[in-house]
DNA sequence: GTCTATACGAAGATAGAC
DNA sequence: GTCTATCTTCGTATAGAC
């Protein structure tokens, strides 16, 4: 038992409430995964109820998500001065890879948002905020590169909303459906997004 | 009471299911809906228990699926004779609409997979290989089109993989996050998509 | 075919020994 | 801080009246 026990059971609870959603998940589940006697009420020593740590899990879990989100994007706008229409693709390359990187990091709260988002109360809005702020990056991010002539002029919204559904779409179905030797590669997927937006 | 009590309990544990979830269903809440005293075991005068309901529930919207891809895909693959580039066009155009409304109608088992994929046994093997034959169908669709010269060579696995990521994301989206004034309509997403790949 | 009433078990939660 | 034991609530499911 290297981390003590309130740690182990918020790691217990993220990953059951992932797979099978708050109602699914029982607290002797918790327990048993924790490394505790199932059906003792040890839990209770730690937490006031289920739901209190669905709350609890959840609120991290964002947090972790955040702190990603802003790891990825240092807060100086780099923009690389002169830059050859290369070097926006291999950019936009890494932007891609990186979104998909964090999906699947974060996937046991994506999952969870769409088991449970019901349950999730207002920590639903902070989703849904986050997630429109990464958009707009994008879209202003896809919207300099349009005006430096570094990609094709479209519609920089449309296009900015497109990509994610593509990256959350492809991220989503490789999680439903795991097919072993997987027909398209993340790296495929990417090499044709960059192929057609430039 | 137009429809039979049986009709009426499967329409309400689809909505149900797709809502909370298998778990979080009460056998209560389904009569409720129905219009049955809830806590009264009426519902097991029409089904033997919450897990048969469920089964019968997604194997009925399995069939409307495919129910709902055999009219939408003719039998006869037809080819239009000598078309033009703008056929092409509108012919994509259309076929990714329709993919989004297949989607929408078929929203609720969409979620019920998403949810309770492990609870649906067999049935989701058949959900995957559905998802499949859509898929190959279209690779070989957009195949056709990059051998006739209307759409620039690609990889068309990849491309057809593209599309659907995409299309599904959107879906998805759109449905967790359901945006009241949507930024992006279905409309300019599929306009996008299609400047793209032509 | 729906109701009331109820048996039964599973799960949430608490008390108290160690 | 974890255990055993227990209480309580809730949900599944059945029995039998109407």
């Amino acid at each position: 038992m290297a981390r003590d026990t309130r740690e182990r059971l918020m790691e217990a609870g993220l990953v059951l409430f992932s797979r099978k959603g708050l109602a699914g998940t029982t607290v002797s589940d918790i327990e048993a995964r924790a490394g505790l006697r199932a059906g003792s009420g040890s839990f209770y020593r730690h937490f006031a109820s289920k739901d209190a740590l669905f709350e609890v899990v959840v609120r991290r879990e964002l947090d972790r998500y955040r702190a990603t989100i802003r790891d990825a994007e240092p807060d100086s706008p780099r923009e690389p001065r002169e830059p050859g229409v290369a070097d926006a693709k291999v950019a936009l390359a890494l932007e891609f890879h990186q979104t998909l990187t964090t999906l699947d990091q974060l996937g046991r709260l994506e999952t969870i948002i769409s088991r449970d988002a019901r349950a999730m109360g207002t920590l639903f809005d902070e989703v849904e905020s986050l997630y429109n702020a990464a958009l707009d990056a994008s879209t202003h991010r896809l919207d300099q590169l349009m005006k430096a002539g570094q990609i094709p002029r479209r519609d920089p919204q449309a296009l900015a909303e497109m990509i994610r559904s593509t990256l959350i779409g492809y991220h989503l179905n490789t999680q439903s459906f795991r097919r072993s030797p997987r027909r398209v590669s993340p790296a495929d997927l990417i090499a044709t997004l960059i192929d057609l937006i430039s």
